[in-house]
DNA sequence: TATTGTTATACTCTATAACTATA
DNA sequence: TATAGTTATAGAGTATAACAATA
């Protein structure tokens, strides 16, 4: 890639040199990982969250849609919409509870076992292109921290943390601009 | 918090035990910082990309919009908005090059610098907050592998990483399954 | 003609709330 | 009354293309 000033990015001056911006790194590389794993995604209905949500369901744990769309982080709304795409697509099949008709159980049928399959396998691929830069004891460590941080992320409460933050960040307090809504449209 | 089931996420079974799946602790990572971190960065314009606009004017290297957009990853159009927000709260100011007058150098106001130190400090509370289960060590280790990974990232051109993996995916192909558009709405 | 920045349009995604059916 | 799931609406965000100014 060259940039508009005829430098390569990455070797100029550390290209905008975000320093040890911890949370631009963090974003960068889930992007980069993100963007590239779409060339798998893609051919799945609902992307992302639609494989996360077959892969929930060929293992079998899926109670409700509810339960499912909570431990996913998204909204139950939007777990409406990704089911109707999966089981129209015929990877996934809706099943009301027998004891308690309000609640759907979610199974992956055959072709959507065989996706997972598949999508595990590429996704694998992904994961060594992103990981490129990292010898095989670097990428073990990094993905037992990221693996140890996310399952206390999703344990913990977001307010929670949020409030705890809060109260450190009292003393650190900004002067006084307010977020401007957009005007424009 | 507590899942439908009466169990605590986190402890069920791993929250729908998503196995060694990189992407997905990744994403859930980023989210958690993502969303502690609005609480900071929803007091600026324009939000996270908003600082970083910011953060790169107060280092005075901004010598176009469309130049700094490529290097932050974003669209040249939603510069400008982004640009028009941040000077109307008096954070930067955009003028035209000298040399020449098509390009405009983005410089941050005494304002826009304060903005940013202040921002600075309240970030480290909320990087503390979301690696608050990792070492000091470790918090090393994984700013190291992370800031390595991402400035790979920024180096590279998406599309050569996208060409090269299509070429190891043509291995691991998929069924059939496109992606459907989205019907209803 | 190519490039920087701006503007306008349409499209996608998301959040919110109202609705039904079950309990 | 409370909960699971669905549907409808509005809003924010994004991508695309067309435009004016400059090189």
């Amino acid at each position: 890639m060259v940039t508009s000033n005829g430098t390569t990015a990455g070797t100029d001056r550390g290209a905008v040199a975000l320093g040890d911006d911890f949370g631009f790194a963090l974003g960068t590389v889930f992007r980069s990982y993100a963007k590239t794993a779409s060339i798998v995604l893609d051919e799945v209905p609902g992307g992302p969250r639609g494989y996360q949500v077959v892969s929930a369901a060929a293992r079998g744990e899926v109670e409700s849609q509810t339960g499912l769309a909570q431990q996913l982080g998204i909204d139950r709304t939007v777990m409406t919409y990704l089911l109707d795409d999966l089981e129209q697509a015929g990877l996934v099949t809706r099943r009301p509870s027998p004891t308690d008709r309000r609640h759907r159980h979610i199974v992956a049928t055959d072709k959507g076992k065989r996706l997972c399959e598949t999508t595990e396998q590429r996704l694998r691929l992904v994961e060594d292109c992103v990981l490129e830069g990292l010898s095989a004891e670097e990428r073990k460590v990094l993905r037992d921290l990221l693996e140890r941080l996310a399952s206390r992320a999703v344990g913990a409460d977001p307010m929670g943390d949020a409030c705890r933050v809060l109260g450190d960040l009292a003393e650190v307090p900004v002067d006084s601009p307010r977020r401007r809504a957009r005007t424009r449209h």
